[in-house]
DNA sequence: TTGAAAGCGATACCAA
DNA sequence: TTGGTATCGCTTTCAA
């Protein structure tokens, strides 16, 4: 058995008895092209099996039609959506999209990100780790059309596409507060992401204007559930413990639940629960999970064209969408026990 | 501001004053190259911010060092890990993974499995949908490399990696047995699967072994978690009810989950609960969920390895791994309510 | 060792 | 309209 090498344009022409131009042209659905011919050169393709041989066509149109996304993970809900967004609408087009994992490690993404460009990608699709310089100057350096998402809000090289962070967070506090709670803990994964110190700051500024009493706590950067559930119960046992937890991420907010859980502690009876993200589960524990659910495919849909626009050539200048989401109220958020009375917020 | 197009190797070679031959050697670290130029070389690529094209070189070599991947989704947990898993494994050797989905439609399979075709791909790891016939026939006659996981378990034209679909059944239908249970509802989303219908020979036969008492039932295709509600409503309301579900995934196992929370059953009080997968939330309600964990790690390494073999240039026969899966057993599964006598299985 | 030149498979321009 | 040919950026013989 011999293994014939697939067919070139250059075979489908022979056969058809004509130049490759003007097999490319018939190919290609150029108008240019006589009936008689066309079907001669369509007839030859596929006899042979033809297929086009996207890598040569790519290197002389200088471009791929592939898009490059990189995102820290896919294990979570979010990402996991978000993917699945952009390979739906890019795929449309014709596109391809080629996705690297940074697992939120600059040195990877920085390196990923190479191979991306040296890949040739038409365009890139960013969601940065924590301390993302590196990449960015890369990416900036190779000219490749890019949209940074979810994080960074403001970089001018680049158009973005982020949440309010801030006002999220100030309506998820601002909730808590209304319910009555005044000692609130927020726990969060990565607290160099721009994303979480604008949650923080909002966070913050939110509770000191809720007045003297209010005590607002940040728990950071815990390793896993079982350290997580140390630091938790720690707090949770001192002596005018907080009342409330917002999670920021859907992680945190398993490894929260689990805690609470295996300490026998009760939401949102002994505790409530905020989290950022809506995981799968978040009807399935009971009570419920109140959550923030973010626009995924509003985000991808953005992103994407605003990426085709600059693939279109659009050369304007940078463009930041700031998206809003949504705050799902569930029954892990109440008032918390012994409240005077609840107030306006 | 000019547009400087990125610099090719020919620029280093006219800039270092040797031939592009001679810099191609230097640049790809090839032993027959002289110290002295050597040194012009790579410090006229580090001046010009040289990055090879890998179009052009994949044109040349005709490999692409990329390697397609296509999955009916990523947003369930399993097919998540998997991704992941590949990603992982795959950069290390510096190969890249171009994704696509087939969101379980064999016309979507095949046009994204063509547009990886076209592009390329030096290897291909596919998870089949119900009715890949066609996609396979297509991946055949292009020759490329490819195995194929988790479904299909003898196709004699590809290496397989899967699952002993009809072992882990058989353990699973036989720890309810043996927990007491004589009446049992299997539930599935796709019938047509084959490793669903291993699954679905496995469980009837398990049950039809342990005795003229034992009555299985299967539920097959709910279209969403209302109707599946209903479906389930109906069937455990009848004069003789299943006393245990076990749920072919992650997502029916939700929904199994949230229909019977709507419906105010308790598990494992009223019905016990088995599900294939191992969602994150597992621990999460309460009584936390006993199911089945797949093998992911070893699937995608086995796969990967598999195919590396091949891309070397192995031409041995078809190779078919089949793996175990293991059984987490919590606390959803016991013994029914009135249970004569557990029986030994 | 180094250089020159021939591809890889397609597109695109220009002349016929 | 059709055919011939240069070209995309790189690798890889083959001579020198």
């Amino acid at each position: 058995m011999t293994f014939a090498r697939p067919p070139t344009i250059r075979d489908v022409a022979d056969r058809a008895g004509v130049s490759i131009g003007t097999a490319s042209n018939v190919l290609n659905r150029k108008p240019q092209v006589g009936g008689a011919l066309r079907e001669k050169v369509l007839e030859a393709a596929q006899e042979l099996g033809w297929r086009p041989n996207s890598i040569a066509r790519s290197l002389r149109q200088r471009r791929t039609g592939v898009v490059g996304l990189c995102v820290p993970l896919t294990g979570s809900a979010y990402f996991a959506a978000m993917v699945e967004a952009f390979e739906e609408v890019a795929a449309v087009q014709g596109h391809a999209i080629m996705q690297v994992l940074s697992h939120s490690d600059p040195q990877l993404e920085l390196a990923r990100v190479e191979m991306l460009l040296a890949r040739q990608i038409d365009g890139l699709v960013l969601v940065p780790c924590a301390m993302p310089a590196r990449t960015l100057e890369a990416i900036a350096r190779s000219g490749v059309p890019t949209v940074v998402v979810d994080r960074l809000p403001d970089d001018q090289r680049f158009d973005t596409v982020t949440l309010d962070d801030a006002g999220v967070m100030r309506r998820v506090t601002g909730h808590l507060l209304s319910l009555g709670h005044r000692r609130v803990l927020y726990t969060v994964q990565h607290p160099e992401l721009v994303t979480t110190q604008a949650r923080i700051q909002s966070f913050e500024a939110t509770m000191r204007e809720a007045g003297p009493a209010a005590r607002s706590r940040v728990l950071a950067r815990p390793e896993n559930p079982l350290a997580y559930a140390g630091d938790l119960g720690r707090v949770l046992t001192e002596a005018e413990p907080p009342t409330a937890i917002i999670a920021s991420n859907s992680i945190l907010a398993q490894w929260t639940l689990q805690a609470l859980t295996g300490s026998g502690w009760r939401w949102p009876a002994d505790i409530s629960v905020f989290a950022f993200d809506e995981p799968a589960w978040a009807e399935l524990v009971t009570p419920p999970l109140t959550c923030v659910r973010q626009p995924v495919q509003a985000i991808a849909r953005h992103a994407w064209q605003q990426l085709l626009a600059r693939l279109a050539g659009e050369t304007g200048p940078r463009r930041h969408v700031v998206l809003e989401a949504e705050l799902v109220l569930r029954s892990s958020t109440a008032a918390p026990a012994g409240t005077s009375e609840p107030i306006a917020y």
